[in-house]
DNA sequence: ACACATCCTGACCAATCGGTCAATGAAAAT
DNA sequence: ATTTTCATTGACCGATTGGTCAGGATGTGT
């Protein structure tokens, strides 16, 4: 589970022994929410003693906020897209691309962060009321340059934006009642491009999107 | 917390009892998940001693199971209106205003449903591979028709389902979030017509939907 | 009044939990 | 070479968990 090349500083090992355990944490996390992951269980799948977790994480509260800012980051670093975008046709559209992307081949950390806010943000509550809201504020502003622009219907941008968020991330969180829907096998690659196609195809209609170029 | 009419068969009394504790069962497991609840504190919340409990329901697995499974009925029950839409507009329309209805006065079971789904669905598989999978086809097919006559695009309907499904769902799973996002303050009546009036905008006219009559 | 079934609950139990700690090992620093 | 710091771990602990059970309370049919 562990590789552990000799040369390698005290602090590179220390950051390595952490992503070990982190990784392992967030699949047992999205697995079992927080209230049903052990710390036993965690240091199982990374491989190492309990006491060790405890060693680089004091708590399984620590490990657990740890695991979900990790998560917030990703999630915030996929929208800088947005602001490269002359218009919503490319910025929405590279949006969606890069969170279903997200949806795919990080849907244990999608899955924590859904289960941290549906049971009302105990953790990363000071995230949501600043971070967050100042991303979204400022997503919003474009957004709504678009519009004054001419560029899609008077839609309210916030709305839009909770439909982004909730279609692309419940290709993960929903990802095993897809899988069942989808005769129990996982998507091909093929089937989610056609979801984003899709998913592209019906919001950019439904808010009319034009191209700026 | 229960109130007891002292003229009542044993039989309505049970049910009753077993009411009470689902009501607080539906709560605890929506704010906690199944692994963070507690027998305890579910006994709590209902006001009976724990003992109680376990005399209605054996197991915490077995009162965990019967929520989801009320919850899944209530959720099926929503989509009747589906059938007898004579077009997308209508149909699809009223299935995203029951949906949002739902999400707004029956938001743990909304989230105990996610939770369980995110979890793997380790208690309905067979719901999701048997119920949930005859519905969706039904559903499908009428989409499909939809399509065939020629009242919408010839988007997937199964997406579309699924971004219906995820919409709707957002703004109870994460209904702290956008809450949060709207300084704290729960969304007001006027604000959820709002929300709803969007996401049938943007859903409607994304899939090209014409009314039928 | 009686017997019988159902309902209720305080006290209890084994198992598991998160977390601690002293002892040991390994590597830097001197 | 030796000291010092960091890393590792098995054994352990108090607290909490889901679940049990014996015995009392309550109602029902006769």
């Amino acid at each position: 589970m562990v590789t552990q090349p000799r040369s390698m500083s005290k602090k590179d090992r220390r950051l390595e022994s952490e992503r070990t355990i982190m990784v392992a944490a967030e699949k047992v996390f999205a697995e079992a929410g927080f209230g049903g992951a052990t710390m036993q269980l965690i240091a199982d799948v990374a491989g190492l003693p309990k006491a060790n977790l405890h060693y680089y994480f004091p708590t399984k509260e620590a490990l657990y906020r740890r695991v979900v800012q990790d998560i917030f980051q990703v999630w915030l670093k996929a929208a800088d897209i947005f602001d490269q975008a002359s218009g919503p046709v490319e910025g929405i559209g590279a949006y969606i691309d890069a969170k279903m992307e997200i949806s795919r081949h990080h849907s244990a950390g999608s899955k924590v962060w859904a289960s941290e806010v549906m049971h009302g943000a105990p953790v990363i509550q000071d995230y949501l009321e600043t971070t967050l809201e100042q991303w979204t504020n400022g997503r919003i502003a474009v957004i709504q340059s678009w519009i004054d622009r001419g560029l899609m219907a008077p839609i309210d941008p916030r709305h839009l934006l909770y439909m982004v968020w909730a279609t692309t991330q419940h290709y993960a969180d929903f990802g095993h009642q897809i899988e069942t829907l989808n005769n129990s096998d996982p998507l091909t690659d093929a089937q989610w491009q056609a979801a984003t196609d899709s998913v592209k195809t019906i919001i950019l209609n439904g808010i009319g999107a034009k191209s700026a170029l």
